[in-house]
DNA sequence: GTTATCGTTTAGAACATTCTAAACGATATA
DNA sequence: TATATCGTTTAGAATGTTCTAAACGATAAC
């Protein structure tokens, strides 16, 4: 009975933790539990009074969720209001995130670390300078083994990821020879 | 000369961008780099002296460090400060990160939704609680199918990760035959 | 033209985080 | 026993973030 109320708020605080967490703040993900758990879009001022926010709140948040593609926005005919439903494709979703927020920051990390490497590379030659350009090489090579493991789980789809992991879960005799 | 010195200011702050915004802290970051740049352990004075912060400061910060398998301590005989130097293998980091933050998140995460699909299952039966349930559980898919990936990349080690990925960079007919 | 209803923007309040400075307990040294 | 030097803890200052309430421009209805 109520129960279904326990459960919607259950998710949302779920949602907003996860969302919260990723540096996503807490009400994006609070107002995607809403849409996902919705039948029908919502309007703006309906999101915020499911949530008990303001209009001005939920307007900042689902541009994010929008630029994201977590949410998509759908009009009425006669109707000057902006409704908006969830996406529901979830490795879409996830493949964007990782696309459009980490993989920025960590490309930014990355250049950083290379225009540095390019720094200590003018520094005059000697000890000090060598075990600097040791330690910044390697790290560098981890960014770009890393790198190229995002690519791939952004070109890959979730079912190829799926079966990847599922090769992966069922050691085959031969591939361990520590 | 001076090159080095910014060479090392600037891994520095990339780091600790890197660190904040996979919400550790900033200096967490920060101080790994510069732990990371010294070829001899560092004592808790010298690391506040590097970043120009107080000692109360790194004392937290070196903490979670250390947790994380970031750090590791080291004593000199007959000095009673301590010395820390910087973990180098960034895969046993990476894989530690993951188990013990963003693993515990998620698994707080997943706890709840399965908790919402309990109540929704007690809730009394239509149309509202069966289309709240079917979301429920696509969500649940989605959360399985992220374990899973998450649990084979902290099983397989960073080799076995790059064979994969250069599995999949290579998008050809006979793909898996190794 | 006037009024009503949208969504957006913004100044500042409420809140949370991060840092400092100082106090503190513990341990070594004199 | 006194003194000095560690690392830790903590109260509160400084700073950032997030939210609200109100003003605003735009558009439709009257």
């Amino acid at each position: 009975m109520d129960e279904l109320k326990l459960a919607r708020e259950q998710l949302i605080e779920a949602l907003g933790r996860q969302s919260g967490f990723w540096g996503l703040g807490k009400i994006t993900g609070e107002l995607y539990a809403v849409l996902y758990l919705s039948a029908e879009p919502l309007s703006l001022a309906e999101l915020a009074g499911a949530l008990g926010v303001t209009k001005g709140n939920v307007s900042i948040a689902i541009r994010l969720l929008e630029q994201l593609g977590m949410v998509r926005r759908s009009m009425r005919p006669g109707d000057r209001r902006v409704f908006f439903e969830a996406e529901l494709d979830f490795w879409a979703i996830a493949r964007r995130v990782l696309e459009r927020r980490q993989k920025t920051e960590f490309n930014e990390s990355f250049r950083m670390l290379k225009e540095s490497i390019s720094h200590a590379g003018n520094a005059q030659a000697g000890p000090g300078r060598d075990f600097m350009m040791e330690r910044m090489e390697r790290l560098q090579c981890f960014y770009e083994e890393l790198d190229q493991i995002v690519k791939v789980i952004l070109i890959i789809g979730p079912e190829q990821l799926a079966r990847l992991v599922r090769i992966e879960r069922t050691p085959p005799s031969t591939q361990y020879s520590p």
